[in-house]
DNA sequence: CATTACCTGCAA
DNA sequence: TTGCAGGTAATG
């Protein structure tokens, strides 16, 4: 599911109703492979501490905690995270359920437990940085930039823009959808763009992630806002998940190939290869 | 680079 | 019943 439009629409409805409030209990942690610090930690310092802000890197959740703590959650594919009223009753997939002070629940949802969390110090917040590359939506990712980027590298488009090392929080939706908007077939030698090209990639992953977050993020079954609800951006899509529908460009059929191992959708006529 | 694994629900 | 799903890490 979520990819930087979703994480980021969640930060941003978590952000004012969290700000200020206290985790008094970990009132549920039912799936203990989610969590990737040590249990003992995440008891002893989890309680009393206080959330100063919520935010994003890559697709990451990041709450920032007093004392030099941050809480980072990773939705992968199923994951969604709100808050509750402390009255209403996490369904089974709710595997994490954080006790807020204010009588609200964090909830962690995540039906097929991929999801993960780690109770980070500085070192490891650094760590977790460090691991991933440009914030496509920062003043860091410019055409320029991307041009560097693309020059050395010996892969093809799709796989490379997938790989957070390089542009944190493409994921497979996105990434086909810009692919599209810049004309460009996903299985292209990265470095054989033309500097047109790029331009017109650069312009498209900023679009397609703007418009997404405008819309509130993309549901097609597990992926709900902060304040549940789902994202309006599924009835946008140009390609993902459209194959045999007409191209909103030239009407020709959507094709649907696998590429690296993930599904991958795009017009043949209009990204030439 | 490709394959497999992690999980579960759902559509074909 | 089989295959597929928005992500990532581990393994040939």
């Amino acid at each position: 599911m979520p990819e930087l439009p979703e994480v980021e629409t969640i930060a941003r409805d978590l952000a004012p109703r969290l700000a200020k409030r206290r985790i008094t209990e970990i009132a549920r942690l039912d799936w203990e492979p989610m969590l990737e610090t040590p249990l003992a930690t995440f008891r002893a310092q989890l309680p009393g501490r206080e959330i100063r802000a919520v935010g994003r890197r890559a697709k990451w959740l990041l709450f920032t905690l007093d004392a030099g703590w941050t809480l980072a959650l990773h939705l992968r594919m199923s994951g969604a995270v709100t808050v509750a009223e402390a009255t209403t009753e996490p369904d089974r997939y709710t595997h994490l359920v954080l006790e807020l002070d204010g009588d609200k629940r964090l909830c962690f949802r995540d039906v097929r437990k991929f999801g993960r969390v780690r109770l980070l110090d500085a070192a490891g917040l650094a760590a977790l940085e460090a691991a991933h590359g440009v914030e496509p939506l920062s003043d860091a990712f410019t055409a320029a930039w991307l041009a560097r980027a693309l020059k050395e590298r010996r892969t093809r488009l799709k796989p490379l823009l997938l790989d957070q090392r390089m542009i944190a929080g493409l994921g497979n939706i996105y990434v086909d959808e810009a692919l599209w908007r810049a004309g460009l077939h996903p299985l292209r030698a990265a470095s054989s763009l033309s500097r047109a090209e790029i331009a017109r990639l650069h312009e498209a992953i900023r679009h397609v992630l703007e418009q997404s977050i405008a819309r509130r993020g993309s549901t097609f079954r597990d992926y709900r806002t902060g304040t549940g609800e789902v994202g309006g951006n599924q009835h946008h899509f140009a390609v993902y998940g459209r194959e045999d529908r007409p191209c909103p460009r030239c009407g020709r059929p959507i094709v649907r190939t696998v590429v690296g191992q993930r599904g991958t959708h795009f017009c043949p006529k209009c990204q030439t290869a």
